[in-house]
DNA sequence: GCAGGTGTCATAACATTGTGATCGATTCGA
DNA sequence: TCGAATCGATCACAATGTTATGACACCTGC
């Protein structure tokens, strides 16, 4: 009788190794900040040698583009898990606290996905930024339902949300600028208005 | 009688070259971006070593530090130049426009004074990110006078600029990351109803 | 079953970076 | 006028991304 094939195929190994890259840089970036970010360092902790980040990523640029995507996709998951309740404003409200808390809890990987300052000559091209759009359309359809509950004026969901994207995005931004020492309490005295405002001029 | 003191006293030529460096260095950053903002490329165009960078400025990051500081100033000096009218609610709108357009015109520059992703470690302190609030107040200034006015509603100049600013600068913010492809035309869909729903919000 | 080609990884080297040490020149103060 | 101190030019060093080289395993054709 023929044995059973391995447990894990060379095809396997290639895919965990690329997947393990990508791990061990998403936490070195999250816990010691994007200088940290090396290839020497990366592939040490997974336990090979430099060459890796090349044969499967072409350069570190790529590795950065790699775990960009993994950023985004988490994003999107994320704020598709907020749940849709019957007060769509509620539930915009908690699509904005989830965003600006999936920042929070990850900074550096926040400050890279939306950085304009490269980090090691990478830079998002057109269509990784399309797939970082995926996540916004978690707020289209919530302006949607907005609109289609009369609560919010009728208009274009995408440009509406671009709006909401648009405050929120700069309040998180100077947020972790540490760019907020204007007010004492920028989250009740900023953020909380803001939101509130824009949501009034969208209603009437 | 005493000979007339020379040209260039020496005092002079440290301060002039620690100014030619900042001069040199906001060039580069201009025009080349920040992976061309090196110590070897500034001293070579500046004309002198590399040990200059730690004589003035302690390193890389000073250099940094100095020509964020510079443009912060700029900023500033800018936005105070908008005019006065009486017409406080227009004024506003060309303050941001001001503030807009700088960002713009200094791309590199804008990212660098409120980049989250470190410039080679570079990071800015308590005490700079003060400074670099200067500009601020021109905007504080204006909604106090709009307050005066009675065009928008009382309250805290300081939070009510913020809530502008920070709406402003999450448009700019995703204007320079390139990250306006929800909607054709960003600028009329995303940004003027923002601030004006944003307006809407503020008087009532 | 087996030779050849393909892809992957380890090692080592190279160019470039920021930074520090050393040393000579220049300038200021007594 | 002379000593001290500061500044800058040169060189050195560690670390970075990247590339070349070579060895090894694995698919692929017979």
């Amino acid at each position: 009788m023929s044995v059973p094939p391995p447990e894990t195929s060379p095809d396997d190994e290639r895919a965990a190794l690329r997947r393990r890259l990508i791990e061990v840089a998403t936490d070195v970036l999250a816990e010691e900040g994007p200088s940290a970010l090396t290839a020497r360092r990366v592939t040490r902790d997974a336990g090979t040698s430099t060459m890796a980040v090349y044969t499967h990523f072409g350069g570190m640029p790529g590795l950065v583009r790699a775990i960009v995507g993994d950023g985004f996709a988490r994003l999107d998951r994320r704020m598709g898990e907020v749940p849709i309740t019957d007060d769509p404003l509620q539930d915009l409200v908690a699509l904005g606290e989830s965003y600006r808390r999936h920042a929070l809890e990850h900074p550096h990987m926040y400050a890279v996905m939306f950085g304009t300052t490269s980090l090691g000559g990478y830079g998002l091209n057109r269509e990784e930024r399309e797939i970082g759009l995926v996540a916004f359309g978690n707020l289209v359809a919530g302006v949607q339902r907005a609109m289609d509950a009369g609560v919010l004026r009728q208009g274009s969901p995408d440009a509406v949300a671009g709006q909401l994207w648009t405050a929120l995005h700069g309040y998180v931004m100077l947020e972790q600028s540490g760019f907020h020492l204007v007010v004492d309490h920028p989250e009740a005295d900023v953020l909380a208005p803001m939101m509130t405002n824009l949501m009034v001029g969208l209603m009437a």
